[in-house]
DNA sequence: AATTAAACTGTAAGCGCTTTCAAAATTTAA
DNA sequence: TTAAATTTTGAAAGCGCTTACAGTTTAATT
């Protein structure tokens, strides 16, 4: 079924029926009323092909991520599509591992289907090969990076202050009289670049000793925070807190910690970050930075809508994290 | 760039571009050549919209989701959309709160856009107005349903057997020794309600009581599990055993049951479902049950992309879930 | 060298829609 | 009642691609 048979059995013209379709005024209440029943009867939807070759935009927007069972990334996409959801826009959702290659490769797809934008959840620092590859797109499709920034024509970032979110729980746990602090971290993208040099900042901000082993890099995981425990141990470290990059981290710690019979807080306090539902499932609770992911995710589509409508919009937005406090501090 | 401006810098008909681009084999090496080196010089994608207008497939397949931030429907949904990833198909995700009409909004948005499948990912329990815009829109484009069921014209299903995990949990239980058994109920499903039905039978097939109170329906997540506890004690209902119906709401139960100083296991075995990365965290670390989600989501693509290629497919599949013990029971 | 077969390329139609521009119908003004 | 202004409608072009069919070139056969 498609505009010409609705046009003949209406006994109208085909562009008429496109009228109705599309809302358009100048159309008399008498011809709407008769395509439209027609419309119903039919449940007639049209066709987006078409449309789209004509309109050149499919309402569909693509957001990459690096790995959607990862609940930070999951919250950010839900957000993002439930925004979009509301504007009429369907989203495409691509899971790239991290992957450069795959992201470009996802990018050049979603290019070939005409997505009208596009958000990059989550780079990787200094990516180059990959940053090339965003400006280039850019020029046809407007980009924004959520947690990732470039310079460039018609790409927009909006990041969470990571570092400064960093920054805080060293301030904090300072002022609760701990000195030999540890960093967990476990990834090498932009975030976790701007969490590293956040924590660095705090500690010599607070005068505390910044020494190599301050920060210890670990796999992503629970294994990861386990494992830096164990490693802690067996060198023989001085630490009183640990702060670590992801929620998950931090329990991971905080199990090997209690093998080893250690109290948390009493003996070791423990901070984890992305306030997930992890930092609520932890035994104890999990003090950890909230990093705002919904707040983002609706900045991101705010963003993108903004500049489908012409609006002017900052190159840089940076949203400021707050400390969840709870029971492992 | 399109088509035509390719053709007259080529110095080719725009069908030998076309045919180039497809891979057709009747083009000469020669000309082949010197068509791609235009193509690759100008990083020419091709408009999906005209080529989907003619070839009517936009390769791309709609996944409906209840809520992407549930780790259940995240590592379904990564699933899927690596598997088709890798078919040259990309995946639109719908997130639908489980309600009604809003997936019904969204079918209906996906047929517009001309989907090539659909995957509905949960489904409620004897859903009429849902199951009827199902086999209604199943009339043009394959539907495939995970852990939902429909007897309708190209409509597939894929299960887990659900009702078959908990009635190993049962048996499981009753071997340990346990008589008193509650089972939590979180859900509405078409999954949660072969859970519950795989109770029983379970509680019966073993010869154990079974009463009205041994199936207590809590709210989704953490909180669901911890009142839960709290009512069967002010209750002062007897029982020496949880199953939940998800880990999160096990973990719920966990975390006041330690309130009350009850040991786990010892006093209280605590049994989740799900076998996700929560039942790790949890401490103990939880028993739960894996319902092979990875296997299921590849399942799912498989029986879809079978369809496209018309080959034939049993309209259920049902997958057996497995027990992982851990340190809960 | 002439004929036939095979390989390659081009023309043109058509996918289903939007939109411009002109024509027809209606309303308003004179 | 007629002319002018306004509203409503329709014809046709074009969006960028695929593909059937016809035409042209090249290779193979006699």
């Amino acid at each position: 079924m498609n505009i010409y048979d609705l046009a003949r059995e209406a006994g109208v013209s085909i562009a008429t029926i496109s009228r109705v379709i599309n809302n358009h005024p100048q159309v008399s209440e008498k011809t709407r009323k008769k395509v439209n029943e027609i419309l119903e009867k039919h449940n007639y939807t049209p066709n987006a092909f078409a449309r789209g070759l004509v309109i050149k935009s499919m309402k569909t927007i693509g957001v990459l991520t690096i790995d959607i069972r990862d609940l930070y990334y999951a919250t950010v996409a839900y957000t993002i599509e439930q925004e979009f959801s509301k504007l009429g826009y369907s989203v495409i959702l691509c899971n790239t591992g991290g992957n450069t290659q795959k992201k470009i490769n996802y990018m050049k797809m979603l290019a070939e289907k005409n997505v009208d934008g596009l958000i990059l959840v989550g780079s990787v620092f200094k990516d180059k090969k990959l940053n090339k590859a965003i400006s280039q797109l850019a020029k046809n499709i407007p980009i924004v990076m959520v947690n990732g920034f470039l310079e460039a024509e018609n790409v927009y970032s909006i990041i969470c202050d990571d570092s400064y979110g960093i920054a805080m729980c060293v301030d904090y746990l300072y002022k609760k009289g701990h000195k030999d602090i540890i960093y967990l971290q476990d990834a090498k993208t932009y975030s976790a670049q701007a969490k590293s040099e956040g924590f660095s900042h705090g500690m010599i901000k607070n005068n505390l000793v910044l020494t190599p082993f301050s920060i210890l890099n670990v796999k992503k995981g629970l294994k990861g925070g386990y494992h830096a425990v164990e490693h802690l141990i067996t060198c023989k470290q001085n630490f009183s807190a640990i702060i670590a990059g992801e929620d998950i981290t931090a329990v991971g710690a905080i199990k090997k910690l209690k093998e080893l019979h250690k109290q948390i807080p009493e003996n070791i306090a423990v901070i984890g970050f992305n306030n997930s539902i992890i930092a609520q499932c932890s035994d104890p609770e999990l003090t950890s930075v909230d990093n705002k992911i919904e707040t983002i995710g609706i900045g991101a589509v705010r963003i993108l809508n903004d500049v489908f409508e012409g609006r002017n919009v900052p190159s840089k937005t940076v949203i400021t994290p707050n400390l969840v406090i709870r029971k492992s501090t």
